[in-house]
DNA sequence: ACCTGAACACCGTTCAAGT
DNA sequence: ACCTGAACACCGTTCAAGT
């Protein structure tokens, strides 16, 4: 647990006091609690008051909400990341995406509200979020192209287009309680489209 | 302009002081424009201020942002409703569930943000907003019957479903850049499906 | 009957002062 | 080098006091 904690915040190569970098764990482990417990949204003074901390404290720590959302999902993204490229072996092109577009919604209900920091993100190349997610949007997208060669997906569909709507579903299904967990329907709907056939 | 914005309140039914009519109907125009400016989180004592009156007295008013959004939109929503019955005599009934998809989304981009406040609505009844959508919800409910019923859409199309995922088209529609005013693209894409026939 | 505006408990954010 | 916590400008919301 420390030494995850520890791991998580290596990429900063900068070497830090011990004291620091134990308050640095300790306000990524409340947040952690803090967002599971109320949204991506919620306040960041009861972070810091948790954690035992002033809030200046947590602003040097993390100058964003942003660059803290980072710091806490920065692997998990690696992780749809490495799923993408796993699924590139798949026999079954089109369910593959279809995995992997399950597990890119799962992952954003990770935090209430956490589908519209990512949604903003992903149009923001400035945001601290963003290179976390450029390495996993572009292996989905190399799923996506594969499911279009062999003739599964429809060669219209967009990747852009695509993962706005993943997220959207993200969305609205932690939003509504009648859709709550039941982002599976939704996605096999956009699946088979609206027309019959 | 007068005369419709005392329309929009009649349905309160009680006798109204003259001046506190005309806050009444002040408090909703500024609202609108703020919100228009600001989005539908924009800030109630922006609004109260730009409408030369108190806080208390727009709380007075509008107890709830809730109750402000749906003084502003009920003639709108009803507008959406007569569209759908509208469009039940159109001879393609798959373009004719398409159009009104298209207006229920273009209908939430009236102030950004609007989408999420509509989402919540459709699910809380309690909801100053819920009455409004009801009866628009019918008439496009109608309108996808029909669509199914002539074979053109796939009867495994859930209403709550499709009424969730345009909602979703108009959220993210809102939000990135990248799709700004590009809705139809995505309702388009959930047309069609990803799967290719 | 209606409106006012000070007051309260919050929020994010900054920054001089301490250790 | 790092942390503290008071301070600032906001937010939604309430309520005693005025007209």
């Amino acid at each position: 647990m420390a030494i995850s904690a520890s791991d998580r915040t290596d990429h900063t190569r900068r070497p830090r006091r011990a004291d620091a970098q134990q308050t640095h764990d300790r306000i990524l482990a409340v947040a952690n609690a803090v967002f599971t417990e109320h949204g991506a949204d919620a306040s960041l003074n009861e972070v810091a008051q948790r954690a035992g901390v002033g809030p200046g404290t947590l602003y040097r720590h993390f100058p964003t909400r942003q660059a803290l959302l980072e710091a806490l999902l920065s692997e998990r993204f690696a992780e749809l990341r490495d799923t993408a490229r796993d699924l590139l072996d798949a026999p079954d092109t089109a369910e593959a995406l279809t995995a992997w577009l399950r597990a890119f919604i799962n992952h954003l209900t990770t935090y209430r509200g956490l589908s519209a920091s990512v949604m903003d993100t992903l149009c923001d190349p400035e945001s601290s979020l963003f290179a976390s997610c450029q390495d996993m949007r572009e292996s989905g997208g190399k799923l996506l192209t594969r499911a279009k060669q062999t003739g599964l997906v429809d060669v219209r569909v967009d990747e852009a287009d695509l993962l706005a709507l993943a997220n959207a579903i993200a969305w609205v299904t932690e939003r509504s309680p009648a859709h709550a967990g039941r982002g599976d329907n939704l996605l096999t709907l956009l699946g088979h489209g609206l027309w019959s056939r």
